[in-house]
Parts: C-alpha cells; structure tokens; sequence
DNA sequence: TTGACATATTCCTATCTCGGTATATGATTC
DNA sequence: GAATCATATACCGAGATAGGAATATGTCAA
C-alpha cells in the first residue's frame, strides 16, 4: 500500500509546506489565485493544484467573480488537528520542562546508588 | 519532485494514523515495541519503522533495557504543530461560528440592497 | 470575433511511501 | 553452544505524490 492521499484528511493535506503557507495567506481574509501566486513566489499550476487539495479536505472555500475564483479560509477543517495536539501541549510548557529535568536527576542518581544492590 | 519524506518534520511525521496511535499510547508511559504492536495489531516489523520515524523527527525516545526497547513520547516535537494551528483556534469556536452567520446574513442582504447602485 | 486575462486540468517523471515477507542482530535461557 | 525471544533492517511492489510544461476552459475587452 502506498502513501495515504493527501486529501485524505487535513493533517496530510497541510504536512505539505506550501499548502500552510496558502492557508496563512487567506487568514488575512479572500484572495484571488493571482495574488497567491505572486505571494508564494510558485508557478500558477502549482498553486491551483494545492488549492484543489486544500479544497477537498475542506480547509478552503471558493467563490466565483468575474474571471476570477476568491478562496476563502475555512478553519474548521482543522479542527481535528487541533484537538489532536491539543493533548500534548502540556509536554513542553515551562515546567513541564522543569520536571524533566528534575526526574532526570533523580534516576541518575539513583543508578549512582543503586550499582551495590 | 516527489512527496516530503516523513521524516522531514513532524507534520508529515504525523500525518500517518498509525503514528498517531503509537504517540497516544506512548502518552500513557513508556512502552517496549511488543506492547504497541499488541495494541496497534500490526505487525512488528511496520510498528518499528513506524517508530523509526517517529525517533527521527523527535517525537520518542528510546532507552534499551536486555533485549527489549522501551520507546517514550517526547512531546516537544510536537510544538511546531501545536503552534501553528493554534493561530486558527478561534475561526471554529461557538461564538465565531455565530459571527460567520451573521457577517453571511449581512453581506447577502447588502447585495440585495446593492441591486439598484 | 479576436485577443488578453484568470484559472484549472492533463501529462510527464523522479521520488518517497506503506505494508508484507524474509532475514539480520543481539540478549537471554537452557 | 543451541534455541528462543525482542527488535531492526533489507528488499519488493503498488500507489501517490509535487513540480514543470503544455493545454483546456471560461470571462472580459476592443
């Protein structure tokens, strides 16, 4: 079996760089594909490709006006990643990281003690 | 030019569901690879290149202990992702949700209004 | 109608993947 | 030392990319 589909669900379609990239672009509100091309520095084809992608996990919507499509964010799509992670943020907060350092310490020093049990 | 490698970030890291499961069953406290595969019902051989990755891009760590590897989350790996998502944390909430209908309801009634400008 | 503009789609190709199977490595036990 | 257990690695095959280039579709303007 090969790789999952990048539309398969929102956390593949944003592993790709470029496609967070997109999505940080429209927080900032509606944009036509030109103006994302000029923004991302990429060849139109990519981009229209990527917003197919983005399109398909739900993570964007379009509009149609005149010869031109707006995308729109649709932050919902990321919901799940969100809640996902969510449950590891306190891994690495201030003293979380503390407490590593602390039980770290404490299990050297116990293998220290513990060589003539 | 293909796909990232997995193993380029956490984000493509994680954008397997089985690593996903893997790092929640980690959350719970370290774990040698029979564990996981029992938990997971792959095989062994998929659950340590499964790991592999994950050792890769940080997000476990590994202590040998005889003949087995105890693997534990090491959630900081997990911040980028954590970070960049939460920029888009408010556009589902409750009361956003709201906003949205709302701004919807005002922009079509400003076309219907706008018919005649 | 013809041409310019905006965007999407198709075709191509190198590359990276995930699972399956077989095998290698290394520790433990008998 | 042989058999066994725990884990990692190598090799294979089928899919699925992402970018590049060419082209199709559709809208607006003269």
């Amino acid at each position: 079996m090969a790789r999952a589909a990048t539309t398969a669900d929102a956390f593949n379609a944003v592993a790709e760089p470029r496609r967070r990239q997109i999505l940080d672009a429209l927080a900032g509100g509606e944009r036509p594909v030109n103006d994302l091309v000029g923004l991302l520095g990429l060849a139109q084809p990519q981009v229209s490709k990527h917003l197919r992608v983005l399109r398909e996990v739900g993570a964007v919507d379009v509009r149609e006006e005149g010869r031109r499509r707006l995308y729109r964010l649709n932050g919902s799509a990321l919901k799940p990643i969100h809640d996902w992670v969510k449950n590891y943020e306190g891994l690495w907060s201030e003293r979380f990281d503390q407490l590593d350092v602390v039980l770290e310490d404490l299990k050297q020093k116990e293998e220290e003690d513990g060589d003539d049990e």
